[in-house]
Formats: structure tokens, C-alpha cells, sequence
RNA sequence: CGCGGAGUGGAGCAGCCUGGUAGCUCGUCGGGCUCAUAACCCGAAGGUCGUAGGUUCAAAUCCUGCCUCCGCAACCA
């Protein structure tokens, strides 16, 4: 059996380097990829980057450097990530690759000559000085929420994808595979929030934006980024719209599953389906949104420098130690959090003291009492049989199916723990046979022997199963268990490990040495404070200087010291307070984004400094005339600044 | 009423769909063992399952209200 499995990530975008959060679904892919390939499936695992769209315009021209210079360094950083984390994939994608472009191209073309596609007009409110769309939802009190300034009625041409056309179609397609997304609460999610209301034709083209894939027969228009990056999934295989496509289509699509993070769910359930059902193409058998990886407490952000990234992580705890901690601490259907305190502990735990210390202690024995050398079968064979003997067994012989079982509905941590499980059971074992008691006695010899080969066997039985999680380590394990001939010659790697007894007779079990050496918490903790302090000074970057004004121009600027009267906060707004200030002549109100940082009480009284001049704007149906004037700090911290008591409100600042 | 998710022993989670002795990991305490990486094994303490009602013979589990927290959206003049 070498059924093809075909498997995929969604595709990163390379605005920027990713961290460890953005790692965790092409390491979790991995194990899967893994683990299909050892129970024979003939697997082809895709990964890649995004590479389009405005925001890498943008980014790009703030770095002085061209759009594919930039995608060009960051999908190489991106594919680094990858292999740093030895992640298997078969191929890495880019959506700026020709082979790519072109395909988009044809699919755009075809989906229009078919009528699935058409040219329409993007109406909504325009606001010139942004040179921005809204829609009437977005407007803010009917002006422009960005600069609250005057919008206007405003076509743009665009193409559109007909997906109120297909949209009785889709609804059908995913009541009748209930298996099609998953897990089965966003299924849900999709049919009533976003289908069962009525689906718009997406807009698939954009004017506004230059990087990107030109529409063939209209180049104002770029291809939006729908059709560009969800194709990636058949261009990679060679999809041709004429039916010429290359082998690796033929043999891989459909999909097996796309595995993608829970809030793209969406565009893969219904607008990937709809464009292939349109092309006339198989459809994907699944779609597994995955939940996310947050930092613990969310507090680390770029401006505090902490954010973690792969690289760092795999510098401190090796490959395996990262993975093991991705997949085993994310749960299925929450998001997960990262911190060094759960990292260190589950490395310490399980990889130090269950797994690592269980195969140092038993090799050790093995050559204290053997010499190394992996007991004869004769021997074995003439000692008798315990009850924990058959219990080990039913363990490590069940574990296999057991992990099978959980990584068919992709509970990942779950199928990780079942094979710790296994490990445990053997530290339980050596506790129940004590076999230093057995060493003494030399009539125990036999018994002896039965149980480091069956320890042996179920270690081996842990290094096989670990393949998927932590490749390296399973390397290491199964060097000391080499395993009987009969059984390398199953075809399926999987089952293989279906059988306590494969280690093979006689054989040398080589020298233990430590896989994971523990790691004193406090120390670390106080190693990574300590370096992140000293980086500390060097990041402090503080706003570029605005651009020379005369006097004239700063004239225009109506400052003045207010006090503050009152002060509450907006009910609708987790940013905003709003003030009552009296300017010296009456009292007017004023709102500003500083409720994170104040409590609206303890400003009462204070005084401050506010713009007196500045039109009056509305916010969250607040009119605030005026801006309260602050210090923005390079860490992002907003501070209020306030006049001395003894000025007088009204005091016009110069 | 913007959308969504979550509230279970000290911490992190499972269980909820398909009601019926509340489970796992870490931590704590006590004991055992010494092959091993201060590791391993056993035992114990610790929970009115956010709250108030309802349905039921029976509710962590189903229904309703409320409270709290967290994402997203919006919003930092």
C-alpha cells in the first residue's frame, strides 16, 4: 500500500520574520506528515510563503529595498525556520514563483471566461486624503474613521468571484461532509455566520495595489490575494486549466487535508471550495483549523524585545525539546500558551526525568549486568513469565493503535502523551521487577535477562513511535535497541512497533549517555533577564524627527493649560476616557486613548495641556473638541503631561 | 444588546455533543527504592465543576438570566 497522502500548511506571509506562535502548525503538519509516511502512505508535505499585497509594498519602501528583495529575504528566513525545526516538507512554495504567477494568471482567465468571474464596480465611500474604501458600517458617524474627514460617494472598478452563484451549492457540500472542516464547532461557525446569512461575490482585484500577480487582460489590476495564495495548493503539483496537468497532480489531488490556522478557516471552506468546484477540480477531504499559540500573559511584544522566536528556543533546549513542547502543549481546540516557566518544566519532567533518565538507567543496567550485550534468547526464553510482564506488554503493544486512533482526529498533545505513557509504564516495571535485586542472586540470571529485553523492547517500541514528534531523539533511542531482522522487513514502519519482543538477541546496546540534561529553572530565568537587560539599552528607538515648519505653521497651534473636572470612561471603547476640561472660558469635552494607562479618578483636578484649536471630531458617538497632549515613550507607554499647579487655566502656551 | 471563546482542587488542562461514582499533568506532603540525570515507584491532602434559577429520579454535562476574564472588531483629536 503506497496510497498517496497530500498535505499542507497555509502559506506564511512574509511581511515579517515569524515567531514561535507562527511555527507551531508547520511543526504539528510535520508529526502528521511524519506518521502518515511510517504507516506507508506516500506522502507529499507542502509549505511556503505568501509573498503579495500592500503590505510588503509598504514595509519594502519603509526599508529603502524593492518588494521581492524583501519577500526574498524574508521566505529565506521563513524556510530556515522550517528546516531548523527539521520539518519534512517536500516542497516550499512561493507565491512569486513564475511557475506560480503563470497558473494564477490562466486560473483568473478561465474563471472569467466561464462567467464566474466579472467585472463590476467596488462602491463605497471614498476618502480622497486617505485615498481609502469604507463601507457605510465602517464610516464613523458618516466621516472617515481614520482622519474623521468628509468622505464621498466613490466607485472603483473590480472583479468579482460569483460566489452568491454557488452559494445553495456550498451549503449542500458541507451539510453532506460533515467531515469536511474540522474540528466540528467551526463547521458550525461557517454555516450560520457566514453562509446561511447569504454569501457576497468576493472581490477578487485590486487597482490600488501594484505588488501582485496583474490580471492577463486588464494589468491595472492585480489579482487579490484569494485566488493568488489558495492556489498554491495546485500550482505546486503543476494544475494546468486545460487538463494537461503534471504527475504530481495527478497522483496527489485531492488534498488529504489542509492544515490551517482557525481563522482562515473561512477562506479555505467556502472560497477555495467554490473557486475549484468552479474550475471543475476535485475538492480537498478536509480542512483542519488549528487553534493558536499565544505568549503567556500576552505580554511580550516587539517593543519590550521579548518575543520568541524559533531560533532562540532551539539555541537553548535543541530541536526535539521545541517540538516536543509545541505539540505536546497545545490543546486541541483552545489556544495554547508559551512561556520558559512550562517549557522548562515539561522539558525537565517528561524529556529529563520520564523518557530521557528511562533509557540512560536501562542501558546502564544492561551494561553492568550483561556487559553490554543484549541477552540471548535461549536465556530469556527459560525464564518464567510475571503478571507485570504481560501487563508491559499489553501497553507497549497498544500503544501504536492507540496513538493511530488520536492522530486520526488530530489530538496531537493527546497521541505525544500516549507515548510517554509507555514510558512511564517502563519506569513503573523496572520498579516491580527491581532488577539490582535480581543481579545478586545468579540464580535469577534468566529473569534478569527477561527483563531488560523487555525493557529494551519497550524502549524501542518508544523511540519508533516518537519518530514523528522528535525525529533526532528517536534516532538516538532506537541505536540502542537495535531490532530484530524479521521485523525490518515489515513494510509498514508502523507496525513494527506493534511487537514488545524485536530487539535483537545478542546485540551490543551501546553506552548510555544523558539525551536531556535538566535545567534549573531559577538559573534560567535568571539568565534570560539578564541578557534581556543588557539588550536592553540598545533598544531604544525612538521616533524619527518630523519634517522643519516655520513659526507660522506652529502659530496655528492653539495650546492651552485646561483642568481636568471630570473624568470617566467610554463605555464602548477599552481605549478611550473622556474628559470634561474647563479651558479657562467653559467646559468642553475632550476624549483620549489613554484608559490603559490612567484611571479616570485620579485625574480629577490635575491640569493639562490640550489643543484648543483642533476641529472637533466624533468618536464612538462622542464629540471631542480638542486633544489632550502627552509623551509617547519608545516602549509604546503613553504619559500625560501636566502644567504646574500655579498656571491658570486658559494659559495659552508658546 | 458588535462577533466569538473561556470560567473544573495551588498552576495548566480533559470531561460537556450522546446527563448517572469529577479525571490527567505539574506542584505540595508522607512513604519506598538505589539501576539512573537530586532522577524512579507508591500513597495522601486539596474541588459545593463562575453565579442564580429551571428541566429531570439524577446536571460539570441540557435550558434561561447574570457576573468575570480573554481574543477579534471598533477605538487611541
Amino acid at each position: 500500500m503506497h496510497e498517496p497522502y497530500y498535505l499542507t500548511t497555509a502559506i506564511a506571509y512574509t511581511s515579517r520574520k515569524p515567531h514561535i506562535g507562527n511555527s507551531y502548525e508547520i511543526v504539528m503538519s510535520d508529526s502528521l506528515a511524519r506518521f502518515r509516511r511510517m504507516q506507508g502512505y506516500d506522502v507529499y508535505f507542502l509549505t511556503g510563503t505568501d509573498e503579495h499585497g500592500q503590505k510588503i509594498e509598504e514595509i519594502a519602501k519603509e526599508s529603502g529595498i524593492t518588494p521581492q528583495e524583501h519577500v526574498d529575504k524574508v521566505a529565506g528566513e521563513i524556510r530556515e525556520i522550517c528546516d531548523l525545526l527539521n520539518t519534512s516538507y517536500n516542497q516550499f512554495i512561493r507565491t512569486t514563483d513564475p511557475k506560480h504567477t503563470k497558473t494564477v494568471q490562466d486560473i483568473f482567465q478561465r474563471l472569467y471566461d466561464q462567467d464566474d468571474i466579472y467585472k463590476g464596480e467596488y462602491v463605497g465611500k471614498y476618502c480622497t486624503p486617505c485615498e481609502s474604501f469604507w463601507t457605510e458600517s465602517q464610516l464613523v458617524d458618516g466621516k472617515c474613521p481614520d482622519c474623521g474627514r468628509e468622505v464621498r460617494d466613490a466607485k472603483e472598478e473590480a472583479y468579482f468571484l460569483k460566489l452568491s452563484k454557488y452559494q445553495s451549492w456550498i451549503e449542500d457540500f458541507i451539510e453532506n461532509n460533515p467531515d469536511f472542516i474540522y474540528p466540528e464547532a467551526r463547521k458550525k461557525e461557517m454555516l450560520n455566520n457566514f453562509i446561511k446569512p447569504g454569501l457576497q461575490d468576493l472581490c477578487v482585484s485590486r487597482t490600488t495595489v501594484k505588488w501582485g500577480i496583474p490580471v492577463p487582460f486588464d494589468p491595472n489590476h492585480v489579482i487579490y490575494i484569494w485566488i493568488d495564495a489558495l492556489s498554491n495548493y495546485i500550482t505546486a503539483l503543476g494544475y494546468d486549466v486545460n487538463g494537461n496537468h503534471d504527475e504530481l497532480f495527478k497522483k496527489y489531488w485531492p488534498a488529504d487535508v489542509h492544515v490551517i490556522g482557525k481563522d482562515i478557516v473561512r477562506f479555505h471552506s467556502i472560497y477555495w471550495t467554490i473557486m475549484l468546484h468552479a474550475l471543475g477540480a476535485p475538492l480537498p477531504k478536509k480542512v483542519f483549523g488549528h487553534p493558536w499559540m499565544l505568549f503567556g500573559n500576552d505580554k511580550m511584544s516587539k517593543s519590550r524585545g521579548n518575543v520568541i522566536y524559533a531560533d532562540e528556543l532551539v539555541e537553548k533546549f535543541g530541536v526535539d525539546a521545541v517540538r516536543y513542547y509545541l505539540l505536546s502543549e497545545m490543546p486541541f481546540a483552545q489556544d495554547g500558551s508559551i512561556t520558559y516557566e512550562s517549557m522548562i518544566e515539561r522539558f525537565n519532567s517528561d524529556l529529563a526525568n520520564t523518557l530521557g533518565n528511562l533509557v540512560n538507567r536501562t542501558v546502564a543496567m544492561v551494561n553492568k549486568y550483561f556487559g553490554g550485550e543484549i541477552p540471548s534468547a535461549e536465556l530469556i526464553a527459560s525464564a518464567e513469565d510475571e503478571a507485570c510482564d504481560a501487563d508491559l506488554k499489553a501497553v507497549a503493544e497498544g500503544t501504536a493503535d492507540k496513538m493511530t486512533e488520536l492522530l486520526d482526529s488530530f489530538r496531537i498533545s493527546s497521541a505525544v502523551e500516549t507515548v510517554l505513557n509507555l514510558a512511564n509504564r517502563c519506569n513503573k516495571y523496572i520498579d516491580e521487577t527491581a532488577p539490582w535485586v535480581l543481579a545478586k542472586d545468579e540464580s535469577k540470571k534468566a529473569r534478569l535477562a527477561k527483563v531488560m529485553y523487555n525493557l529494551l523492547g519497550g524502549i524501542r517500541i518508544i523511540g519508533g513511535l516518537l519518530k514523528p514528534f522528535m525525529p533526532q531523539t528517536s534516532e538516538k533511542i532506537l541505536a540502542h535497541t537495535p531490532e530484530l531482522a524479521e521485523l525490518t522487513a515489515i513494510e509498514c514502519e508502523l507496525d513494527r512497533y506493534k511487537v514488545l519482543a524485536g530487539v535483537q538477541y545478542g546485540a551490543s546496546v551501546g553506552v548510555a549517555k544523558p539525551m536531556f540534561e535538566r535545567i534549573n529553572a531559577e538559573e534560567f530565568i535568571a539568565e534570560m533577564t539578564a541578557a534581556h537587560q543588557s539588550a536592553e539599552p540598545e533598544t531604544p528607538p525612538i521616533q524619527p524627527f518630523a519634517p522643519q515648519i516655520d513659526i507660522e505653521t506652529f502659530a496655528k497651534s492653539d495650546i492651552r493649560v485646561a483642568e481636568v473636572r471630570k473624568c470617566e470612561k467610554v463605555k464602548k471603547s477599552s481605549k478611550l476616557l473622556c474628559f470634561q476640561l474647563f479651558d479657562g472660558e467653559s467646559e468642553r469635552q475632550v476624549l483620549s486613548g489613554i484608559a490603559k494607562w490612567y484611571q479616570p479618578e485620579e485625574l480629577v483636578g490635575k491640569k493639562v495641556f490640550v489643543v484648543a484649536n483642533l476641529k472637533p471630531v466624533k468618536l464612538c458617538g462622542l464629540e471631542s473638541c480638542g486633544m489632550i497632549c502627552s509623551a509617547e515613550q519608545p516602549d509604546g507607554t503613553i504619559t500625560l503631561l501636566f502644567a504646574d499647579d500655579s498656571i491658570a487655566p486658559g494659559s495659552r502656551i508658546c
